[in-house]
DNA sequence: TATGGAGCTAACAAAAGTGTAAGTATGAGC
DNA sequence: GCTCATACTTACACTTTTGTTAGCTCCATA
């Protein structure tokens, strides 16, 4: 989540690919370990920081920053920020955020259908 | 892509979401960087090696053996060898891949509409 | 005085993903 | 014997993502 270096082909593809097909562009907007989840959670309405945190046991303090950050970048969510004492800070899906929520419906369906079909073997 | 270790709490960490959450374990599905483009083009048909290739003009031979060695293993396509000289070997969706297409197409929808908002700023 | 919660940040380390360059086996055609 | 095409494989290097540890600020409360 550092800085990406404009000079890496690895870099290069992935944005030709973007450019080329809304599809690829799409699910790389969503590709961080946290972000579907993130964008679950959210989904049934804004949500502080430690809310959000309890709801992930497994992610630290960094990684639940990074990831907000990135979400907040890319248009998903918003940030508003309290200045109370201690600070409250809260997050909500933007629009185009809520109409994510749909397609990810979608894809749990299909999971849960491949998740079964790998299950019996 | 190479062996993952078992050790790690990343891969510890991606495990716990994909059990709890279908739609966490379909996205680790597809997020290789080429996964979605070769559903798309596979989406049309059984397709052989050189021809997904050119398809996709920057990817390497590795990248591409690796990519499709993966969707196999999770089961999204199927690899046919014909021992002819020289071989052939074509790639084709299984059907939960096939099933796949229409989430990849509302993925696309959303993909436009946010990035149609992202040009206009 | 120190303790505590909220929401971070910085420096570093490890793991995963991707790319480069070179090489392989096969048999056909020149 | 040499080259060609197909579909890989191997060894290595680099980029990006994720995790660890330790810190910080603000002010209220004990």
């Amino acid at each position: 989540m550092s800085k990406i270096k404009s000079t890496s082909t690895h870099d290069e593809n992935k944005r030709m690919l973007e450019a080329e097909c809304p599809e690829i562009y799409a699910s790389n907007l969503i590709n961080g370990q946290w972000t579907v989840a993130i964008c679950c959670y959210l989904g049934a309405g804004k949500m502080r920081f430690a809310t959000l945190k309890k709801k992930l046991p497994t992610i630290t303090d960094r990684m639940l920053t990074l990831e907000l950050r990135k979400m907040e970048e890319k248009g998903l969510i918003t940030r508003t920020i309290f200045a109370e004492v201690p600070v409250r800070v809260e997050y909500e899906l933007t629009p185009i955020g809520h109409e994510l929520t749909p397609v990810i419906q979608q894809l749990e369906i299909w999971g849960k259908k491949h998740k079964a079909l790998f299950d019996k073997q």
